[in-house]
DNA sequence: TTTATTTAAGATAAATTTGTCCGAAATAAG
DNA sequence: CTTATTTCGGACAAATTTATCTTAAATAAA
């Protein structure tokens, strides 16, 4: 479904949302231990949504990652998919085609297109602040 | 969302169940050009298509691949997708987390396993009949 | 029986994704 | 200013997926 990159990184911007609530920046090593990743890819990772504008990243001692508060109300769970693995999932054929549009669709196109658009709504609808929030009070978790 | 693997898989069946209602044997070279794929990959899907018992195979002159005709229309979308990706994408987690269930899920599981459950039904109601008859009276398409 | 045809099987190779390493750049603090 | 800390950036490496090649096995037909 997502990539690894993309699963890290959302369990990433969760955890430094779940920090940033508490205005405390959170470092590579850290995140990559809470997040269970690998600590030099996560780095990669995070670069990324550091450059999509998602999480801002600081230098030097006392550096870090946080994310802006006013921020993590208004960013949805799309936006770090979209950050990461592009919008295929969101535009592409269920069956690989070139183009995805009903004017020359693909076998399964009628049924994919509710499943995709489905998919779609979710993540649009989700907001990284609720998801942070059932981190924060103990009813998700990132490890297993 | 499916391998490539998976979506030849998929394109390569639908081909060989039109075929089979027309009692035609179909050869690989057929299929890999219909379906727009690597011949020599298109083989070894095949092959493993022929092993978990949903086409048949038939070496020398005359042979080819084809689909025992009563069974296109209990074969479903579900068993193809099934045979060739496993069934990670039915009961794996969103997130990667070994494990998926409500007693210690994810930040995206309630969300998630929606969606899951949303595709699983429908690959589960999506019978390989109906998507080659779809493609046989040229409503839908396996190239572009 | 010989030949031509077609899939099976295993080894190999290319491409992509995942993951690592290391030096550079920034920066906070002594 | 110097040092310690932390992210950045690029090169590199491993693992997985995708794709190819070659030889064997089966089999239909001449
Ligand atoms: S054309 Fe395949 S899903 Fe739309
Ligand atoms: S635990 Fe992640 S989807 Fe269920």
């Amino acid at each position: 479904m997502f990539s690894k990159a993309c699963e890290y990184g959302i369990k990433a911007t969760i955890y430094i949302a779940v920090k940033s609530m508490r205005h405390t920046r959170v470092s590579l090593k850290e995140i990559a231990e809470e997040v269970n990743s690998p600590v030099a890819f996560t780095a990669k990772i995070l670069q990324s949504l550091a450059k999509s504008g998602i999480i801002d990243s600081h230098k030097g001692p006392t550096g870090g990652f946080e994310i802006e508060e006013s921020k993590i109300d208004t960013i949805k769970l799309h936006d770090i998919v979209h950050a990461i693995d592009g919008d295929n999932i969101f535009v592409g054929c269920g069956l690989g085609l070139k183009q995805c549009d009903a004017t020359q669709p693909c076998p399964v196109h009628d049924k994919f297109v509710g499943i995709r658009e489905n998919l779609k709504m979710m993540l649009q609808n989700t907001s990284l602040y609720e998801l942070a929030t059932g981190l924060d009070i103990g009813l998700t978790h990132l490890k297993r």
